[in-house]
DNA sequence: AAGGTAAAGATTGTTCAACAATCCTGCAAT
DNA sequence: ATTGCAGGATTGTTGAACAATCTTTACCTT
């Protein structure tokens, strides 16, 4: 067995890390929305662990993009605007794109975890349970990433792939997002285990688009009142009109 | 003005993410050689912060990849081996690839700052000073991927020059290997100012290629048994005497 | 003398409490 | 309606304390 994989797991240091996968996971599932402030006070009690702890979760999914960091101000769930979904598909384009392109050095096993996805999704898809279905669709496009055979390009496609859930976090319905994709996942890795890396290039990149389009379609409306995200968008700072 | 920029500047916190500014640009200057170890208590005298605070930095600096985590051991500089090389540099070509071809639709100055890393390092070769020359080669190709006007691409690339630096810290002399390829750089920049993105794109990989063959053929060999730079340097700057 | 073992020391992991700095809220005054 | 100003609430940072773990040293056994 690797034994290099479950050391990092092991590794990977006490509470304050596994404080942050635990945030981590109710971020994605949506208990706490997108714009939400996250009070020191209230978690510390919450998790029963000290407030340094939780601060250093804070840091890690401050800089993984979960949260935004304000100072004096707090951590809030990250708020990701149109723009930020744009930018999401085009990176995507260019990462995904090329570990399939690659596909043909891939490490052993590798391929089999794209099967593996594809069934899952498929599976769900039967059931009729949309949430399975979105996260089988996450972890088959981790799995094509995968096949690049490159540590740091999974990572990042890791990132990508959580920051993108939170775009489906902001979008009332967006599980049903996932459902049209089974086909796509299905003859991408069709294309793949035959050998047509090419193919299942031009089809990644066709999904991508459509997937990118409707998302935009989907995109809530213009958040007038609130804060559009620290940074990101324009400022529109106090106007608030009637 | 754009006052987002400077509003992203002013935001960002307090003493944490100063010292680890420290740091880093300590680590990259080659005070602390790779594998040496970063105490908590000469540190945090040195730098007259608090261990917590000094610890949100250990941890940002880990997550971005400079420093290795160990629990109950410490913090250790990063080491990199000949594989993560060759994963820098095939992940490079597929960043800074796309980067270029895109090059087309890049935001306003975003050409001229490449422009200004080729003038710079041309420059600083003239007076002959190789880690100035390192340095904007370093810019160079921040500037490639800024072409791409992707927020999440160029970071991306940022944290892989940065672990880059690494390599380059544990290869003496590594300073030399820079030089040749400022004429590259030139020509990269004359083809992308004359519209032409795929023949830049080519010669881009084929720097990428044979930046990465020296740099492994000047890689130090195996690390057999212990850390070998940790007496080369002076690690004990941090013990100030009275 | 070689090797293993246990106590001692040093370093990190985590928590707690305190105070300073800053932000938000509500109310009074213009 | 806007400004100014207390008051309270929240975050920023520090320092100390104790537990857990690693490392070293000294000792004992063979």
């Amino acid at each position: 067995m690797r034994l290099t994989d479950d050391r990092a797991r092991l590794d990977r240091g006490g509470y304050g890390e596994r404080v942050a996968d635990v945030l981590r996971e109710r971020i994605t599932e949506g208990v706490f929305p997108p714009g939400t402030r996250l009070s020191e006070d209230a978690l510390r009690e919450a998790l029963g662990v000290s407030r340094n702890t939780l601060r250093e979760a804070f840091r890690l999914l401050a800089h993984e993009g979960l949260l935004t960091h304000e100072f004096n101000r707090g951590v809030f769930v990250r708020k990701l605007a149109a723009d930020d979904v744009r930018e999401l598909y085009a990176f995507r384009r260019i990462i995904e794109g090329a570990a399939v392109l690659a596909a043909a050095g891939a490490p052993p096993g590798a391929l089999e975890r794209v099967r593996e996805a594809v069934e899952g999704a498929e599976s769900a898809a039967g059931d009729g349970d949309q949430v399975r279905v979105g996260t089988a669709n996450m972890r088959f496009h981790q799995a094509i990433a995968d096949l690049a055979g490159n540590r740091r390009l999974s990572e990042t496609v890791r990132r990508l792939l959580a920051e993108l859930r939170l775009v489906f976090l902001a979008i009332p319905a967006a599980q049903n997002l996932h459902q049209p994709y089974v086909r796509d996942n299905r003859q991408i890795y069709r294309l793949l285990a035959a050998g047509e890396p090419a193919e299942a290039h031009r089809v990644l990149l066709a999904y991508l688009d459509g997937a990118e389009r409707r998302l935009l379609d989907a995109f809530p409306p213009h958040p007038a009142g609130t804060t559009p995200a620290a940074g990101s968008g324009p400022p529109a700072l106090l106007v608030t009109p009637p």
